[in-house]
RNA sequence: GCCGCUAUAGCUCAGGGGUAGAGCGCAUCAUUGGUAAUGAUGAGGCCGGUGGUUCAAUUCCACCUAGCGGCACCA
């Protein structure tokens, strides 16, 4: 007797074994037709795996959301199936599903070429109107290990021999190909349907790991119908519009030279978003305590010998050489921060001790590494450091969350992704101390609620660190502000103050950043407003124009009185029509467009266009300015 | 850094072994038009750089540089 009890609470019973696709058969034939894969005590199975004892069911079908995952997993295995047949000398590697889609990884001596790739897609396409049975198959390690073995597949002989012998594993066979796989998988290739589509092909590290040889990896998008992959691609192309690198060049933010490459070149629009948020961060780091410092770009290589970046960053670090001594341009601040606060002699009183700098720093990153504004060489940081006793600790992390929070919402970020990440194999400072460091910042965001995701080994050489990651417009996460503990660069660079026992004791650093780089957090900016900014930050606020020629003298007034109260105003006294002017201001995302007629200009009123709206309003001359102050102060 | 692709006018892009073309933008002239493109005329290019093949290279080949998509890296 096997008993199977549906989410419904509706309890069938079967004399013996019973598969998924029998009981979504008893339920209904239409059922039974859209079912992809059921889940047995939580746990996802195929269809036609035997179900021996008793265990609450439900049924995937392609409309669920787990039905994705099961799908673009499909896919990648009929995609190297397809592959196999093509190309019978390629190895396959691994294929998972991942967000919005899949990929395989291959070896391969040739490349697959952008060619390749339809025909690639097409014979998938076969495969699917084929409609094999994708059928599992429990093996012994050993056999398995023989079996790729022997087909010349040696990354798959190579990824079982990593699994335990006394192991089982299970294979899934869909015609002539056969594939290690946890599973499940669809009742067989024809389920796929038609909702998928091969993107790109990129080299991608054997076991991600550069020392490795480099296979190649065929990206492909699946979903449920084609509808759905049409809307996917249609959501891709609308986010290419809002593309930063896009946005900067049409909107003459910035641009990016050969001569220079990875540092931008500021135009004055960019400058001004620039400008305005750095003002508005150093008025906040004020209201929380922080005081600000200016520090060298160039340093001797001793100074970066004695904090350890010379060690572990030398490759990364542009180097000077004048009067026979090496020089160093600053790829963090911190050294630099330390310096200052050893000048000083520092009284537990005056803890915490809390420095900002908006601080220059270059950093040689790898080219491939390179992207817009988001991955550069030369960019400021919105850096400061906390010096203060170890008791400190969750109260300044408590301050700086806080603070960085309030940031956020003021530029509209809602979805933050919160990282922890903690100590990586190249390390400098005892285990003893990573220990407390790692508890202290732990305890510290513990006692916030915040939720966080682990980043094992991914932390600073000298400390723990939690990341503030957002996205950008195509999904991609990017770090921007951190919260980095570190013991050990104190110790290094001999920082101390004295405690109320009249001795020296060492102080704990905090590394901290709100936006992190303000090159990456404009990128970041630019494409969540898709240039769109709020009236404070908008580099042109208002465009001042006239209907004729004959409203140039009141357009100009209107212009200077703005200008005059710190309003960021343009005049467009150009020889076009209205329509034409409209157009062009609004695709150039000016907030609002001022328009001046005969009647406008005789009655000292203006008329208002603004951004995303089709509407008009007239207003008297200095109300309208009135309102644009308020609504230009910076939050 | 690694794999692949790309580099033609300010921008977006077409072309192709005999030194180039479109649209938009720009300039000039006419037009003074009430809220998303007025018309005409014109200027504008060492076809990313360096070598090679060739009678001849922007076009084919190699290398370099930069960009794009990934991978690796990210103090």
């Amino acid at each position: 007797m096997v008993q199977i009890t549906l989410p419904d609470g509706n309890i069938r019973d079967y004399d013996g074994p019973v598969t998924g696709l029998q009981v979504a058969q008893d339920i209904g034939p239409g059922l039974a037709k859209a079912a992809l894969a059921v889940v047995v005590n939580g746990e996802q199975w195929d269809l036609t795996r035997d179900i021996t004892t008793d265990a609450d069911l439900s049924i995937i079908t392609r409309k669920d959301e787990d039905a994705l995952e099961l799908l673009r997993h499909d896919a990648a295995h009929v995609l190297a199936e397809a592959v196999k047949e093509l190309y019978p000398e390629t190895q396959v590697t691994i294929g998972p599903a991942i967000e919005n889609g899949f990929y395989y990884d291959f070896a391969r001596p040739e490349p697959f070429t952008p060619d390749d790739l339809e025909k690639i897609e097409a014979r998938m396409k076969e495969i699917v109107a084929r409609d094999e049975d994708i059928v599992r198959e429990v093996w012994s390690r050993d056999d398995a290990v023989k079996f790729f073995r022997d087909m010349g597949e040696e990354y798959k002989a190579e990824i079982i021999s990593d699994i335990p012998a006394e192991q089982d594993i299970t294979l899934y066979r869909q015609g002539d190909f056969i594939d290690l796989c946890r599973g499940p998988h669809l009742p067989s290739t024809g389920k796929l349907g038609d909702g998928f589509k091969l993107t790109k092909v990129a080299g991608a590290y054997w076991r991600g790991d550069s020392n490795n040889e480099m296979l190649q990896r065929i990206y492909g998008t699946a979903w449920p119908d084609k509808k759905q992959l049409k809307a996917y691609l249609n959501r891709l192309e609308e986010a290419e519009k809002r593309d930063h690198r896009r946005l900067g060049r049409e909107l003459d933010l910035f641009h990016f030279q050969e001569e220079a490459a990875g540092m931008p070149f500021w135009h004055p629009h960019g400058w001004t978003i620039y400008q305005e948020i750095q003002t508005y961060i150093q008025r906040k780091q004020r209201e929380y305590g922080y005081k600000e410092i200016k520090t060298p770009q160039l340093v001797d290589r001793k100074l970066w010998e004695q904090s350890g970046h010379w060690d572990k960053f030398r490759e990364h670090m542009y180097t000077s050489e004048s009067d026979e001594r090496v020089f160093a341009l600053k790829p963090m601040n911190c050294p630099c921060h330390i310096e200052v606060f050893n000048r000083w002699q520092v009284s537990y009183r005056d803890l915490p001790l809390r420095l900002a700098e908006f601080g220059s720093c270059h950093r040689y990153e790898p080219s491939g590494a390179l992207h817009g504004l988001m991955r550069v060489r030369s960019f400021v940081q919105d850096d400061a450091h906390i010096f203060c006793r170890e008791d400190q600790i969750t109260s300044e992390t408590e301050n700086f969350i806080k603070m960085l929070l309030e940031v956020y919402e003021d530029f509209g970020f809602e979805d933050i992704k919160i990282k922890f990440s903690d100590r990586p194999e190249m390390r400098a400072g005892d285990d003893d101390v990573w220990d407390r460091a790692e508890a202290d910042l732990k305890s510290a965001i513990d006692k916030l609620g915040l939720d966080y995701t682990l980043n094992p080994g991914e932390g600073a050489f000298y400390g723990p660190k939690l990341e503030f990651v957002l996205t950008d417009t195509i999904g991609r996460d990017w770090q921007c502000g951190t919260l980095q503990l570190d013991f050990v660069l104190p110790e290094r660079l001999d920082a101390t103050y004295i405690a109320e026992d009249g001795q020296k004791h060492r102080p704990v650093m905090l590394h901290r950043a709100v936006l992190g780089s303000f090159e990456r957090f404009i990128g970041i900016l630019i494409e969540h407003y898709a240039a769109r900014f709020p009236l404070w930050l908008a580099p042109v606020q208002v465009v001042v124009t006239g209907i004729t020629s004959d409203q140039d003298d009141y357009v100009r007034d209107v212009a200077a009185k703005l200008r005059k109260a710190g309003i960021r105003v343009e005049t467009d006294l150009r020889n076009e029509k209205i329509n034409y002017k409209i157009r062009e201001h609004s695709h150039a995302k000016i907030p609002a467009i001022f328009v001046a007629g005969n009647r406008e200009a005789s009655e000292q009123t203006i008329t208002i266009r603004r951004l995303g709206s089709k509407n008009q309003e007239t207003l008297d001359l200095s109300d309208a300015i009135h309102s644009i102050i308020e609504e230009a102060k910076a939050p």
